[in-house]
DNA sequence: ACGCCGCGTATTTTT
DNA sequence: TACGCGGCGT
């Protein structure tokens, strides 16, 4: 094939303003493509182009993305187009997960050993818990403030000795709390460096750092990718902005005309601030790469123009960063349904009802329903009505295999074989099961090793425990130091046989079902972790040369994917609207549009609150391709009792016109007829069957 | 040292 | 609803 039928092959099918922003290599880009413009499209299209037109040899290129999701989608999407050796080299991540390849080979410059590993967000409240002990803040409420905020402070590349200096405070707590932050986050540094652990908020501070300052990182990383394609721009945070340009910052001994980059985002789409994201990042590229290249994509291919005109209505009540207006060529479609129901209960089954009601009626997939919400818990009663209609389902995120406390145990055994100076999972296991070392043990344990500056796990194992602890009890720890090791051995010898004997030795099944208070979740539970066993030998298998300390990062960061056992199976999807970026489906039911929901009571203070949950809303609306459902209701259940709901202000912003309200009362003679309809229906399904 | 019981409280969104 | 934590009894 001749060099321009290649090109051609690239940009078939692409409009004039995707293919420009395909073919421009020669300065930064910034694509500003509305929801369902095909952004995905420009992002693989043009690596192609940047490999095959432009020649960049594939280890010089990455594609960075914000989930995992959106990675494995442009991965799959590639495949067929690359060669085996471009597959390999060619870098396609998420931000965390590059900074994380960083830190591997560099721990040494950022003064952490070899094996250190990560901790979850969980385990942090209970480090942070620890130092509040120490401090005398015995506020669980108040110690998840600081937890936010020194997450923000990481967001924003401040140090702790910078966070005392802050001129201007954070607007988004009290004084009183910033006060404690700052003094809790120098200790939680240390105990973080001390440990040998680093924070999913490191991953993307740490690698900024040595970029910044170790001569050896900047000639490494600073100059490996020629070009880098970052998705959801509008959700980078001020460290992810400067890591890209620590990145793709041109050599200033050997100027090129400018670094290359192709950002795609969109600012309406922005649902990440409270994360420490700032879309003003958009902006700022304008003004730090004044050769920047910006190109709108407004044509939108996913949704009929009654969806996209009443999405539209809605977000032009935010003041936007760039103005756009979305446009298509499909139609107007249907109306949007409107509807209200007395109580959340009643939605849950109403809605399930519709989706079960319209497959069958148009024979249609599973897989083309989506139903989204604001929150997790809102799944619930879905869920159980989707299991009394015996459809298939799939959750996404909500508690994730990973919150459970039997996985985190299993977790925290390999992770302190990993890493033996991780005292946070060492205080998890030593007495899980039990293994006769009590709280007061422990206590003395603590003082011990940091008197000696010895790891808890260390400690275990020093002569200097006979002159605090009885016989018995020094047995007991130099005994767990030595099983720990030796099952390190058989683990590193052999994962599968290795986690067996771990798991027999402790009796742990036996102990997780005498321990559970119905048998059936006890069953679950062991369920769970033959599940986690499974899935860490899958891990090993498909990515050789991965040491221990490798598949915990790996199934820490990557492999957080949902059940993938009936992968196959078509399935209705329930998920959360921050789940559902980047996604689309034929048929979209937005739930609980309440005020305190959508947009919900935390964000109602200000109106950068409130933009912010009318972005959300704007982003639930535009997941829909042929029709699109909204639904509220009066009245919700909860823990205390009934609660009195009112609609979302945002119905009232979106236009009557596109609505039909699907509560209005059908005469007999309708009923009739979508009654013999249905019979009809079921009786052909039983025919098919048979 | 350990297990059981009961109370209170938390529920926004995620890499 | 569910889980965590503290208190108390063995």
């Amino acid at each position: 094939m001749s060099d321009n039928a290649n090109s051609a092959k690239i940009l078939h099918g692409l409009n004039p303003q995707q293919q420009q922003a395909v073919k421009n290599c020669q300065q930064p880009c910034l694509v500003l493509a509305g929801a369902g413009c095909g952004k995905t499209s420009v992002i693989t299209r043009k690596i192609l182009w940047l490999l095959h037109e432009e020649k960049i040899p594939s280890n010089r290129l990455a594609a960075v993305t914000f989930t995992n999701k959106a990675a494995n989608e442009m991965q799959s999407r590639l495949k067929k187009h690359l060669s085996a050796t471009e597959r390999k080299n060619l870098t396609v991540c998420t931000f965390h997960s590059l900074g994380l390849s960083l830190l591997k080979q560099n721990y040494n410059e950022a003064n952490l050993s070899a094996n250190f590993s990560l901790i979850d967000p969980q385990d942090v409240q209970k480090l942070l818990k620890e130092i509040g002990d120490e401090q005398g803040v015995y506020d669980l409420a108040q110690i998840r403030q600081v937890s936010f905020i020194i997450s923000r402070y990481k967001n924003q590349n401040i140090s702790p000795e910078k966070a005392f200096q802050l001129e201007d405070k954070l607007d988004f707590a009290e004084p009183e709390i910033i006060e404690l932050s700052n003094r809790i986050y120098s200790y939680y540094e240390q105990k973080l460096q001390a440990y040998n652990l680093i924070d999913f908020d490191d991953l993307l501070l740490k690698p900024l750092q040595l970029l910044q300052h170790s001569e050896i990182v900047k000639n490494d990383w600073g100059k490996r990718f020629q070009h880098i394609l970052i998705d959801e721009y509008q959700d980078t945070n001020e460290c992810q902005y400067q890591l890209l340009i620590q990145l793709v910052k041109p050599d200033p001994t050997n100027p090129l005309p400018d670094p290359q980059f192709t950002a795609v985002g969109d600012d309406n789409q922005s649902i990440y601030e409270w994360r420490g994201a700032n879309p003003q990042n958009l902006n700022q590229l304008k003004v730090d790469f004044p050769n920047l290249e910006i190109i709108p994509l407004e044509q939108n291919y996913r949704s009929t123009n009654t969806i996209l005109n009443a999405s539209n209505a809605l977000i032009e009540n935010n003041q936007s960063i760039i103005a756009k207006k979305l446009w298509s060529t499909l139609g107007d479609g249907n109306a949007i349904n409107l509807r209200h129901f007395p109580n959340n209960i009643e939605e849950a089954n109403k809605i399930t009802q519709a989706i079960a009601h319209h497959h069958l009626i148009n024979k249609t997939s599973l897989n083309d329903y989506c139903v989204l919400y604001r929150s997790n818990y809102q799944a619930e009663p879905l869920e159980k009505n989707l299991k009394q209609l015996d459809l298939a389902y799939t959750v996404s995120g909500g508690i994730s295999l990973f919150n459970r406390s039997e996985i985190k145990t299993v977790l925290a055994y390999l992770k302190l074989m990993a890493n033996p100076q991780d005292n946070v999972s060492f205080l998890r296991i030593i007495n899980t099961p039990k293994r006769e070392i009590g709280d007061k043990t422990i206590q003395q344990l603590i003082q011990y090793a940091e008197n000696t500056d010895l790891s808890l796990f260390e400690a275990c194992n020093s002569n200097g425990l006979y002159g605090i602890f009885t016989e018995k009890i020094c047995q007991r720890l130099n005994h767990f130091h030595s099983w720990i090791n030796e099952k390190r051995n058989k683990i590193l010898d052999d994962l599968k046989t290795g986690m067996d004997t771990l798991l027999e030795e402790t009796h742990f099944f036996d102990w997780i079902i005498a321990q559970a208070k119905h048998k059936k979740t006890g069953q679950n539970q062991v369920e769970r972790i033959k599940r986690l066993q499974q899935w860490l030998l899958n891990i090993q298998k498909y990515n050789e040369g991965y040491d221990l300390a490798d598949i915990i990062h790996h199934l820490n960061l990557v492999e957080r994917l949902e059940d993938q056992d009936n992968k196959d199976q078509a399935s209705i999807s329930l998920m959360t609207i921050h789940n559902a970026k980047g996604l689309e489906f034929p048929y979209v039911y937005l739930i609980g549009l309440e005020e305190g929901s959508i947009p919900h009571y935390n964000n109602l203070q200000n109106e950068r609150g409130i933009a912010e949950e009318r972005r959300l809303a704007y982003v639930a609306m535009t997941r829909a391709k042929k029709q699109l459902t909204l639904s509220h209701s009066a009245n919700k259940q909860t823990h205390k009792g009934n609660v009195k709901l009112t609609p979302s202000r945002f119905l009232k912003e979106i236009p009557q016109q596109y609505f039909i309200d699907t509560n209005k009362q059908l005469t007999p003679e309708e009923k009739k007829q979508q009654r013999e309809f249905y019979i009809n229906r079921m009786k052909e399904m039983f025919v098919e069957k048979e």
